[in-house]
DNA sequence: TTACTTGCAAAGGCTTTGCATCGCC
DNA sequence: GGCGATGCAAAGCCTTTGCAAGTAA
């Protein structure tokens, strides 16, 4: 795994055993992830990193583009590895969550621009409701 | 304003004085309101309701589907009166919130039900950006 | 070497909970 | 009168911050 190594060096990051960790957790999931399920994963891996640091490798991450920020009406945070602009799917019954692509926010976008003069930096869209299996 | 008494009868809550306070606080302000600014509005009032009642009030009317819950990316939930399906644009630089008008979303919630299986509840839709005064 | 990163401990912000009292219907 | 709402105090999460020590480049 030096794919993190190279996407610390083009941040003009350091490479700390820290954020190799935690991108590498990224890396290796392309699903929403919280602060409390990174503890987790580094409780099982016996890696002890400080909480406080998990959050500003966060922050840092998020500042840097490598991570996108995002809510799914829990009352925390949850981080995804940047890339494709898509969406999600979430289960109210099981927790799951899905992905699907963007169909045409942009659009909008330009819309938006034209008619009310906003200029959209970012969008968040979420979709909560049942997933196939827990529909009984 | 006997209209949050109407509401209140409607969604058989019993008529309490906190109660209407903060459903009269709602119906004059159709934007998204976070807790901390309805606590400055009781202090202002000289209105004294303690804050966890606010915070139960503020899940009754969710529960009952009087107030919609949302996240601005701030770290804090939003409650705004229920009605019109519509959208926000939130100013990353002044804050200002305005509304925009859905434009088709159930269309994908439909889609999204027969090639996904999901059953789509609720979503949520945030634009954040600069809006027109504050791009200079 | 030097500026950046981390750990530790503490605090801060938002929200929830237990329990006794109060008040609407 | 009885059940539900409120106040008070405490605690629970999630996250941030200050400072000293450690470390990558």
């Amino acid at each position: 795994m030096d794919k993190s190594v190279r996407v610390l060096q083009e941040k003009n990051l350091k490479n700390t055993h820290a954020r190799q960790v935690v991108l590498d957790l990224f890396l290796q999931n392309s699903t929403p992830i919280a602060a409390d399920q990174i503890f987790s994963y580094l409780i099982e891996k016996k890696c002890d990193i400080d909480r406080a640091t998990i959050y500003r490798i966060l922050d840092t991450f998020v500042e840097k583009g490598i991570l996108h920020r995002m809510e799914f009406q829990e009352g925390k945070f949850r981080y995804e590895i940047s890339g494709s602009d898509h969406h999600h799917l979430i289960c109210e019954k099981c927790s799951s969550i899905s992905d699907i692509s963007d169909c045409g926010i942009s659009e909008w976008e330009k819309e938006i621009r034209s008619k009310k003069g906003f200029l959209v930096k970012r969008h968040s869209l979420e979709f909560f409701g049942q997933c196939s299996s827990c529909q009984s």
